[in-house]
DNA sequence: AAGATAAATGAATGGTCATTCACTTACAAT
DNA sequence: ATTGTAAGTGAATGACCATTCATTTATCTT
């Protein structure tokens, strides 16, 4: 039996985000994709069953990565104050780390392809975060709020400050850095509106 | 001369965004939408330069619409709190009062057909906005803060809880609704979070 | 070395796409 | 009523698309 080429596999995801993010969504094609990762439309076909599989495959994986690493030294226990320091300071390296993979995510966020990919993420995370929130709530550390509105407060303006960061990468007039400390002092503030 | 059908002027425009909505930037085409509209593929030619002016002549309507109407009674000079509080009350209004056209900016809010549309309304009313920030923060209501952070925590909360409320909407079994008394409490957080 | 088998391929297929163009239609001006 | 003209059309074109398949290739087992 013929070995399969790892490399091949790892050039197919490695080009295909970089092509999703550059051509967006709709320029996105698997014979482009082939040409860019030296390979064979046909050999695409063996690891993913058509062009969906492999945008949801992928943002699942990419999604799950991103999830993962922002709960390392995580605790559901943890003082508030702490956990959301440690959440802010894990999501933002990880985005700054790896700024193609969320592009990549954020490209495909707002189409049908991506409901599949947030149903697992939310089966896998929820549970985790709503115990820190209600853990919070009993030791009167965070006022007792809907978990949407708990999340839009919480992390919506982290997402939105590395937004402008990144964008202000690729803009040469503008240039809004997101410094340790800037990141810090947001979410201080933020930390300040939910406490009681 | 001929004189123009207004109906069908309207019609592709009313099927161009709900076509966007349903079927995802990458879905959309200008043949369905000829048919969606009622119209031969070639008359959307004699309203649109290509399939990627229409795209950006659309967003750039409602995205200009959707500012402009959260404008109505503001004023840069107001007191922190009314203004926002006004701000706030104003998107969330016109988001939940035509939900398809948020969605149709959201599906397309990251490809790179938005840059141009994007570039348009900072010009417009990131002016007034920054005159807002400045004078509340020389009225001691406001931390100094670069106005990315300002931003982020002022209204990135905002559009999440509207992104909560309208998928709410398409799924059955959780339903959260973002009456107007959540909306003003969550004002008032984000208030408290950007005051000294 | 030969056979078995999964990996990998390039070319082909049928469909859809954006866009164009020669043409018809409806109306305002004459 | 005739005419000029912009509005509107349907069919056609060439490009590109996702996917398939007969075939070849590389490696493991024997």
């Amino acid at each position: 039996m013929r070995t399969r080429d790892e490399n091949k596999i790892a050039a197919i995801k490695e080009k295909a985000i970089e092509l999703m993010v550059s051509d967006g969504l709709d320029g996105f094609s698997i014979q482009k994709l082939a040409k860019a990762a030296g390979v064979s439309p046909a050999t695409i076909y063996i690891y993913y069953k058509d062009k969906e599989d492999l945008i949801v495959q992928l943002s699942t994986d990419l999604t799950y990565k991103m999830l993962d690493h922002s709960m390392q030294g995580f605790d559901p226990e943890m003082d508030f104050a702490e956990g959301m320091r440690l959440q802010w300071k894990n999501r933002a390296n990880h985005c700054m780390k790896y700024p193609l993979e969320l592009a990549f995510i954020e490209h495909i966020r707002y189409s049908p392809l991506y409901e599949k990919t947030k149903a697992e993420m939310t089966a896998r995370f929820k549970d985790e975060m709503g115990r820190f929130v209600h853990c919070a709530i009993k030791n009167k550390q965070l006022h007792k709020l809907p978990f949407e509105v708990y999340w839009s407060v919480a992390f919506a303006p982290l997402y939105q400050l590395i937004k402008f960061h990144s964008q202000g990468r690729s803009h040469k007039n503008e240039h809004f850095v997101l410094s340790n400390k800037l990141l810090m002092q947001t979410c201080d503030l933020v930390i300040k509106a939910l406490t009681p």
